[in-house]
DNA sequence: ACTTCCTCGATG
DNA sequence: ATCGAGGAAGTA
């Protein structure tokens, strides 16, 4: 048999853990570019690959050809290529797998026949037409768009809620599309929840044709032809969560990252990225600009516009005469025993509801108590399965453990002692509401009617549609006093809403997390951003806080809505303690039968690390367990390695990845590495 | 002796 | 991931 034409390197969707990271080689009897998509055999099985390029390593003798080659598609293009490659080594993982995750998923089963039938349809290239009527501008969003235009970037568009940084999108993307007819812009909103939204304001605007959404709700058909769209460049708006980073964008010219700040950029599983920082990377790359927005930026992006890394763009007015809420701060000390929503906001929820207004109450958990208690001994409703409380859920009387899903029924008595009296501990979103509709039984709203009290939480909207149906309700007026968990907080415009109470943000104050405080000012920035958009409303808006800790510095700032301040606070803080943005950090974690397996697994590994060239620069601290130590039966243990330098921690990780493969430790599930880890 | 269940290793 | 090899453990 004589040696192929051609040889090629070819990424297929090997896992991190078997330790091949790079492309594999192909024989083919043509040439094919790279970025051209084609199936190969892997084993016992044929996948999708992309051709990255032609083979650099020598033969080897057991090549196998390339068994088809997907004709009448594109070649991804250089730009994708290269975030591609960006992101695998930037996260550890390899970049097969991180193209091929990158891909619609439909794209892999396609065999060439289905897809040669697809493609004969074509994409219809509709393009996007830039003219329809907008708003006029504030001073202040004139300006932010007079420096969009005129200096490269990346900008952080630090604008308070309210402040209209969506038209700022509108138009910067207008602009964008105007100056250039194959242009493309991509948007990206941190939550699912939030898309259809967007789209409505941006098809409004600009005509539904060119516009598409990427993001995991939609189904594989819809994902790719929303992807094929994009990469034929017919689409010139892709909206998306953070998934649409990885989109095919030919004439990418403009990306925005709105509510940047936001923990959702980060991917969990699978390569951890984060879209925020891979958006960054895209535009330096490929020559687009890039826009942060938020009213409550990250740290690190406060920190990189302090230090000019960063064009700041400041938008501190509400538009119209929409003030923000003023912030009154409840001394939880100072109320009598076992108060659940103080007197003082109870008399204030009343009074909105007599003047037919709304308010809205947050409390960050889901269920009717998080824990179920026997009055008599000492059993509390465990998960069997993990290191966590069931939740009492009243609605269906189940246990649930919201971590593993571990479901059963509520006993009827305690089932080590058989006392009857069972009791729920503390209180969730489900009771608040039952606790709400007896404190307000004897309010009535204007027309008379009683009061109606509604809940959105994950429960109340696992059905499709049921969000959008609930929102509706609030916007018509039907609801008077909403209750929330956060996903409540991002985004949604409710114009009758006049009060936002968070009830008990204390656990923030005091967790082991350090970004806990930025998290919970975000939040509460957020939430109180959601009252009084409507400016003839505006003028006594509130945002109430209910805390054992008025004194915190926090509220502070919270109180004089000054991001600033409570940045710089932050930052100093950060600064001494030689924590992000001021040093780098990576998490190894490790999933293992016992706790002890998992630790051996992260010593060895330590252990072997100590051995690289760039050891003395990076820290690596010991094992621990993870918050919630055991989940679904599985001990998870971390450990994190910090350095001051980011180069050398990449240098660091690169090195270390052989030597974590080369570990053998008995009874370990898996490992895996997260860099720049959100949540530790 | 024969089956099932597991771990381990390779995939070009 | 996914498949198969090879060994350990369980079944007739």
């Amino acid at each position: 048999m004589s040696p192929p034409a051609f040889r090629l390197a070819v990424v297929v969707p090997t896992p991190a853990h078997s330790g091949a990271a790079g492309p594999f080689t192909y024989g083919s009897e043509q040439p094919l570019a790279a970025g051209s998509l084609v199936r190969v055999p892997l084993g016992r099985r044929e996948v999708l690959g992309v051709v990255w390029g032609d083979a650099t390593e020598p033969p080897r003798g057991d090549e196998k050809p390339v068994a088809a080659v997907l004709e009448g598609l594109p070649a991804l293009g250089e730009g994708w290529r290269r975030l591609v490659d960006f992101a695998a080594g930037y996260y550890q993982r390899g970049v097969g797998e991180v193209a091929l995750a990158a891909l619609p998923p439909q794209l892999r089963e396609l065999t060439p026949a289905q897809w040669a039938r697809r493609a004969k349809r074509g994409v219809a290239a509709t393009p996007a037409d830039p003219g329809a009527a907008a708003p006029a501008l504030s001073s202040e969003q004139s300006a932010a768009l007079e420096r969009l235009r005129a200096e490269p970037g990346p900008f952080l568009l630090h604008g308070t809620t309210g402040s209209g940084k969506t038209e700022v999108y509108l138009r910067a993307v207008a602009e964008t599309l105007a100056a250039d007819p194959d242009a493309q812009a991509l948007v990206m909103v941190p939550e699912i929840n939030l898309t259809p939204q967007l789209q409505a304001r941006f098809a409004e605007r600009f005509g539904a044709q060119g516009v598409v959404a990427l993001h995991s709700g939609l189904t594989n058909p819809q994902r790719l032809k929303a992807w094929l769209a994009a990469h034929a460049g017919a689409a010139r708006i892709v909206l998306g969560t953070r998934m649409a980073v990885f989109a095919s964008l030919p004439h990418l010219k403009l990306v925005i990252v709105d509510e940047e700040h936001d923990p959702s950029y980060k991917q969990q599983e699978g390569a951890r990225y984060s879209a925020r920082d891979l958006a960054l990377y895209r535009g330096k790359s490929e020559g687009a600009k890039v826009v942060l927005g938020s009213a409550t930026p990250s740290l690190e992006s406060w920190h990189a516009s302090e230090k000019g890394r960063y064009t700041r763009l400041e938008m501190p007015s509400r538009i119209g005469e929409g003030r923000l809420p003023q912030v009154r701060l409840v001394d939880m000390n100072l109320q009598p025993k076992k108060t659940v929503v103080a007197p003082g906001l109870v008399a204030a929820i009343q009074e909105r509801i007599a003047r037919g207004e709304q308010a809205l109450l947050f409390l960050n958990r889901r269920g009717y108590a998080p824990v179920l208690a026997c009055g008599n001994c000492e059993w509390k409703s465990e998960c069997p399965h993990c290191s966590a409380f069931r939740v009492f859920h009243k609605v269906d009387r189940t246990l649930r453990c919201h971590h593993c899903g571990f479901t059963e029924r509520v006993p009827r008595a305690c089932p080590v002692c058989g006392n009857p009296d069972i009791l729920p501990l503390g209180r969730g979103t489900e009771r608040l509401e039952e606790h709400l509709a007896e404190l307000f039984a004897g309010t009535t709203r204007p027309g008379g009617q009683p009061v109606r009290i509604g809940r959105i939480d994950a429960d109340t909207t696992r059905t499709k549609g049921a969000l959008e149906a609930q929102l509706d309700e609030v916007h018509t007026g039907a609801v008077d006093v909403l209750v929330g968990t956060q996903m409540v907080a991002k985004g949604h415009d409710f114009r009758r809403i006049t009060l936002v109470a968070a009830l008990n943000p204390d656990t923030a104050l005091f967790s082991s997390d350090f970004r806990a405080p930025e998290r919970l000012f975000a939040l509460l920035m957020q939430a109180g951003g959601r009252a009084g958009r409507d400016a003839a409303r505006a003028g006594h808006s509130e945002l109430w806080v209910q805390t054992w800790h008025p004194t915190h510095a926090l509220f502070g700032a919270l109180r004089k809505h000054d991001y600033a301040a409570f940045a710089a606070q932050q930052l100093r803080e950060r600064e001494a303690a030689a924590m992000p943005p001021f040093s780098f950090q990576a998490l190894v974690r490790a999933e293992a039968r016992t706790q002890d397996v998992a630790q051996q697994f992260l010593r060895a590994a330590s252990e072997a690390a100590q051995q690289l060239p760039d050891a003395p620069h990076v820290t690596v601290y010991p094992p621990v367990p993870m918050a919630v130590q055991r989940v679904a039966d599985v001990e998870r243990a971390q450990m994190v390695a910090e350095g001051i330098s980011r180069p050398a921690l990449q240098r660091f990780l690169a090195a270390w990845q052989p030597l974590l493969h080369e570990q053998r430790v008995k009874g370990l599930i898996r490992w895996a590495v997260d860099v720049d880890p959100q949540a530790i």
